[in-house]
DNA sequence: GCCAACGTTGGC
DNA sequence: GCCAACGTTGGC
């Protein structure tokens, strides 16, 4: 079971969303690294909620991976903002997963909180000008950050 | 294949 | 609003 860390402006659908909806597409990646993070994905994992362009930023909750390798819908939708004209029913060139709210934690772990506890190489979201809306979290400092938290992991 | 221009993300 | 980082695009 890996972790994971994904962006999502709280405005646009933040944990609140998540909460109340239960589960959610995770769709409009469009960015090939970010993609490929997704298609590494396995049922089970598990994915910090992080807020992005918020104040301030930082990890708000926690989600677990239930399904893997679903075609993102809105790449073939001509009227929505991720919709892709190069990519076709035949060959589609993104995908999502579907996400289940586990938790909403008790506080915000912000960025800057992240930044005295981590370095780049350990967390890479703690980098400076890092733009990747999904990361992955290495085992160790998984643990850290449920341990800063007060959460059982 | 190189590389400059451009666009996007996201912190501050 | 500015800027850092960096992926993508297109001319050559």
């Amino acid at each position: 079971m890996a972790h994971w860390l994904m962006k999502s402006e709280p405005e646009v659908y933040g944990i609140a969303h998540l909460d109340a909806e239960g589960t959610t597409l995770w769709d409009g990646i469009r960015n090939y690294q970010a993609r490929n993070f997704m298609r590494s994905m396995v049922i089970g994992d598990r994915a910090f909620f992080y807020h992005s362009n918020a104040t301030p930023p930082g990890i708000v909750g926690l989600m677990e991976v239930i399904e893997t390798g679903l075609t993102d819908p809105s790449q073939f939708d001509s009227g929505s903002k991720y919709f892709d004209p190069k990519s076709s029913a035949a060959a589609p060139r993104w995908d999502c997963v579907r996400l289940r709210h586990l938790r909403t934690f008790g506080r915000l772990l912000s960025l800057e909180e992240l930044r005295e506890q981590f370095d780049p190489d350990t967390l890479p979201v703690v980098r400076r000008g890092n733009r990747l809306s999904i990361l992955p979290v290495e085992e160790a400092s998984a643990l850290r950050i449920y341990a800063l938290l007060g959460e059982t992991p």
